[in-house]
DNA sequence: GCAGAGAATGACATCGTTGTCCGGACCCCG
DNA sequence: CGGGGTCCGGACAACGATGTCATTCTCTGC
């Protein structure tokens, strides 16, 4: 900037109002610097600026989310991102797997480098030590799951309401023995979609059975042999509820070996590409990551715009897609092709 | 640090040397400082350090890809952020979506927080702007597309080759027409599948034929439309190469819709979850975005600690993935179950 | 006892930028 | 012609840190 200046010989402070577009610059001298900015190539410093400005703004973000390479991360990422665009501001991100110590270790380098704003699926069981580790006022936005011990708003999907909702729609196809698999259950979302197959379950007069809930199933593979073990059992459900994206995943793949995908009627909770061209196709109850993005950035560039409310949470409502798998009734026993076309 | 430097009685330096743990201070001093730092919750503002630093080091890097929610992006993303993670180095990532001008317009917003180096899917035909726009000495290594008009290390996945294989396993099968569907032939990779599966039918001596050749597919619907147009014309193919995700999906669906999936034969480029689970289950040619995110990503720190050898291209190979649609012969025709279970 | 080496510490300038404040030029009006 | 505002432009300090260099202190070896 200062070649810029003595290029354009002019002072340093005119070509800073000249890049900020100030007003009260003659222009003549805007379009001196302005050639001079062209000429030497110069790219401003928004770091430096940061710096010394009052207001101390580094137009960052930062993203903590499970793993951004899971298509449910990457759409929140991703709605994120177009809301940070809008405003010129950039996203740091940073992958949890699960693990609390990187939560807390990302959370520290983000405050580090002094980003405006955190949005955070967090992990760990308490998030009290961002009152500590984070710079005052750099508000806080909890997506996914909830936060404990730091106030923020919070976006949240209707996990209870949603897994509810699924197994009302298995009940009302005359099951009784439904399954509830899941997630490992210090999960918060694992827990609360168990928690809305048993308020159904209840609801519906029937008492749970605890052999049919399986739970700290955390990989396809894990919630494949589960299934298979399910059905080696006497007495085994008539329909699936799976909590969790890989979870379904392994279920499929469990019912496709016992060749029970047409009997037994699964309805998985998070929607996944090709669901729809699956047989059965998949019925789901789907969340909406792009609007829980969308949500979560806009409340959180409302705090950093000066939002001083109390803490909100943000309900993203969850949506039942009836796609064949769900709508399979008890005692079914096809073995040819029919459900196929039947879409 | 200021305050730090007074609840320590020390000197500014000698806090800088306790938080930049450099050597030659006393012990004594360093738990004054340490402790000082733990009352205050003093925590160093790397931002303001990179600026006076001379290695200038941001500790960021910056990443520009097609779009972060899709599978492909964000796996390669996630391989990308676990590199730099060892590193202690931040990862600011950005959104393409096949736009030129927002490429130029992120690499822009990227020079000016002054990132450490730059790894990019580039859309645009010719990224000689990054000479001028970027700061000197800025590593570039370009990923899954190559770029033009600056120099970087390039990571791509084996286009020709795997488009070359796919259309050699159909025609391995019987098939002598095989169609070729792919995305905007400005994409590079869409170009080279397209250059695979020509090549591969000239070696078997067989004259493509164009009406066999789609492009500028961009959607799975567009994908899925071409389909049902080819099979509706006379002569249709007996088999498809797909050359791209989106495409892939709208040709299952379309196949589908006609009936035709148990009789045409399809092999996609890019694998997808859930492929093993259509059924048909798909082949595919499957890239490795995990492997290619490593490779750009150890390219660029490379570049970043100094290496200045001539550019490098590195090539991911890709794997052919026999599933069952890869597989069914010309003439097939399959109503029941059977494949299914033959896998 | 003393020179010289080396360790420990601090003073000060500086990175690139913006906030504050001041001064000069210009204009309008009485 | 002088008073008082508006408009422009620059000098200077400061943001939070580190590089450089000078200073003090403590050994070691003879």
């Amino acid at each position: 900037m200062n070649d810029v200046a003595r290029a354009a010989r002019v002072s340093l402070k005119t070509v800073s109002r000249v890049v900020n577009g100030e007003e009260n610059v003659s222009p003549v001298l805007v379009a001196q610097v302005r050639s001079a900015i062209e000429l030497l190539n110069y790219s401003p410093d928004v770091g430096a600026g940061a710096l010394r400005r009052s207001d101390r703004r580094t137009e960052m973000i930062a993203l903590l989310l499970e793993d951004v390479g899971n298509p449910f991360s990457a759409s929140l990422h991703r709605a994120v991102e177009d809301e940070a665009r809008a405003r010129g501001v950039q996203v740091l991100t940073g992958s949890l797997d699960e693990c609390p110590a990187r939560e807390r270790e990302l959370a520290r380098a983000f405050t580090m480098r002094r980003t405006d704003g955190l949005i955070m699926a967090p992990v760990g069981p308490d998030q009290g030590y961002l009152a500590t580790e984070l710079r005052v006022d750099t508000p806080v936005v909890f997506v996914d799951r909830p936060g404990a011990g730091f106030p923020g708003d919070t976006v949240l999907a209707t996990n209870v309401l949603g897994a509810g909702e699924a197994t009302r729609h298995l009940l009302a196809h005359g099951h009784r023995r439904i399954a509830c698999l899941g997630d490992y259950s210090r999960i918060s979302t694992a827990r609360l979609r168990q928690e809305g197959y048993l308020a159904a379950l209840r609801e519906a007069g029937i008492e749970p059975d605890p052999r049919l809930i399986g739970s700290e199933l955390h990989t396809a593979l894990m919630a494949e042999c589960k299934v298979i073990e399910l059905f080696h059992r006497p007495d085994p459900p008539t329909a699936l509820f799976t909590s969790q994206n890989l979870v379904t995943a392994g279920a499929v793949r469990a019912l496709r070996r016992l060749g029970l995908h047409r009997t037994v009627a699964l309805v998985g909770f998070d929607d996944f590409p090709m669901a729809d061209l699956l047989e059965p196709a998949i019925t789901v109850v789907a969340q909406d990551p792009v609007v829980m993005g969308r949500t979560a950035a806009q409340a959180l560039f409302r705090r950093i715009d000066g939002d001083s409310t109390p803490p909100a949470e943000h309900w993203i409502p969850t949506t039942l897609i009836r796609r064949g798998s769900g709508e399979i009734r008890p005692g079914t026993h096809t073995t040819g092709d029919r459900l196929a076309g039947s879409l």
